[in-house]
DNA sequence: CGGCGGATTGATATAGGTCAAAGAGGGTGG
DNA sequence: CCACCCTCTTTGACCTATATCAATCCGCCG
């Protein structure tokens, strides 16, 4: 009975979203949820999928139900840089402008729950709790963008490859335990993207984690999935 | 005349305010602007005066009237970086926090205008537009954020310093010509500061504008004064 | 079994760091 | 007014972390 009463007017599409309570549909009312859910769709989308081009128009936003994305940007040249990391229940898009200043890809297979343009903004115009927790998530990014930033500018490939499995294992170990001395995933990306993330090349990713593994600080198994004994310790590498 | 017509009502404070107009208080009624008047106060500050501690408690909001505020972080054996440089008329100060993230401190000489955490925060409340407009600076910074870490992850030494006059050269050249070929200004950053922006060391600093110099690119009067002859000719060196 | 896209490993090169020594102003006190 | 000093910057010589180039290797699919 409590479900009824709690789910009571929600769109069948929404009662059982994530995004409803962490992401941002959890500032709507019943209301204003029955009228966005009736022009947004569910969809996936397999690995390397481009979502968005870099200076390609914004025409839907989506909220991430699973999977991760990779948002990255690209020098005339080629050199690649991945500067965010996008996890569920996180809202994807860039409001307000009318292109993207980066491209979206998603790096795991990814399920969407995806909204035009137009009543997105509508939304927002009426419902001011909206832009208060797209401020929030935005912050949040720029919290964790200003982290990167550091570990780009001033550690070694060492640490910047503890801190990126650090930061892997908090958002996706499905053992969410907060205050766990363990964690095991799969990786999301691949050592490409990892080396695209860290600002280094395959090769140095791939001998900082064989050096860790001689080390027993992890173990690996099938190249993606990885086991971390004490969190504590591969901390200890990531130097701050 | 009309000065009077548009400044009824304004507080003497306020009525020449840049931030009025540019800035976050450009989103208050009168009567609002008149209430946050009475409790803030403009000051100044000297360079390298810390405003903002890391993990400090942030007491008050501000405007930066005049100046430059960088934002750093420490690693623990005292590495630095720059995370985030602001020029007027930008907020400064991270909402729905109790404490900083990041050190706040005046790179040169600084107008601030404060106000008290509670007010600011009681203005969000009832002035939506004000959570719109610190949301599109947010934004904004995002974006430089992420713009830099481009930056630091995947360009050269030679590209980073000749990105970073250009971006000091949009962002406080006084002949604001958008579509202008040439600047000039006064570096904000000594070089060391620099070189913890960029993620290098302050001989590499130097030894590349002495190469830009060398090079006819720019001219260097008094270690801090410096002449960009082609903009585009510099942001051939940029990178990107 | 052969081929193919990662990933690992090894040998070598190099951009940028480190260490050390001069300059270059610019303020201060005699 | 000059001499000294202090901080910031430049320049030079050398070193090292990471890139680059080149083989394998490994699992997987046809």
């Amino acid at each position: 009975m409590r479900k009824d009463i709690h789910s009571a007017g929600i769109p069948v599409l929404c009662v059982s979203c994530e995004a409803r309570h962490r992401g941002i549909c959890g500032s709507l009312t019943p209301d204003q949820l029955a009228t966005l859910a009736r022009s947004s769709v569910k969809h996936k989308a397999e690995p390397s999928r481009e979502l968005v081009g870099d200076a390609e128009s914004i025409e839907r936003y989506s909220n991430i139900l699973s999977g991760v994305v990779k948002l990255s940007k690209t020098l005339s040249d080629g050199r690649q840089q991945i500067v965010g990391l996008q996890f569920a229940p996180d809202f994807l898009g860039r409001p307000f402008r009318r292109e993207s200043a980066v491209t979206a890809e998603a790096a795991t297979e990814l399920e969407l729950c995806s909204f035009p343009r137009a009543a997105v903004e509508r939304m927002m115009a009426e419902q001011p709790d909206l832009e208060h927790r797209l401020l929030e998530q935005t912050l949040k990014e720029l919290d964790q963008a200003r982290d990167w930033m550091v570990m780009l500018g001033r550690k070694t490939a060492a640490e910047k490859v503890a801190s990126f499995l650090l930061m892997i294992a908090r958002n996706i170990d499905p053992t969410a335990d907060p205050d766990r001395r363990t964690a095991a995933f799969d990786l999301p990306l691949s050592r490409a993207d990892i080396a695209d993330f860290l600002g280094l090349t395959i090769e140095t990713i791939s001998r900082q984690l064989t050096r860790l593994r001689a080390e027993g600080l992890i173990r690996i198994e099938h190249n993606r999935h990885v086991t971390i004994g004490d969190l504590d310790r591969l901390a200890d590498r990531a130097g701050d």
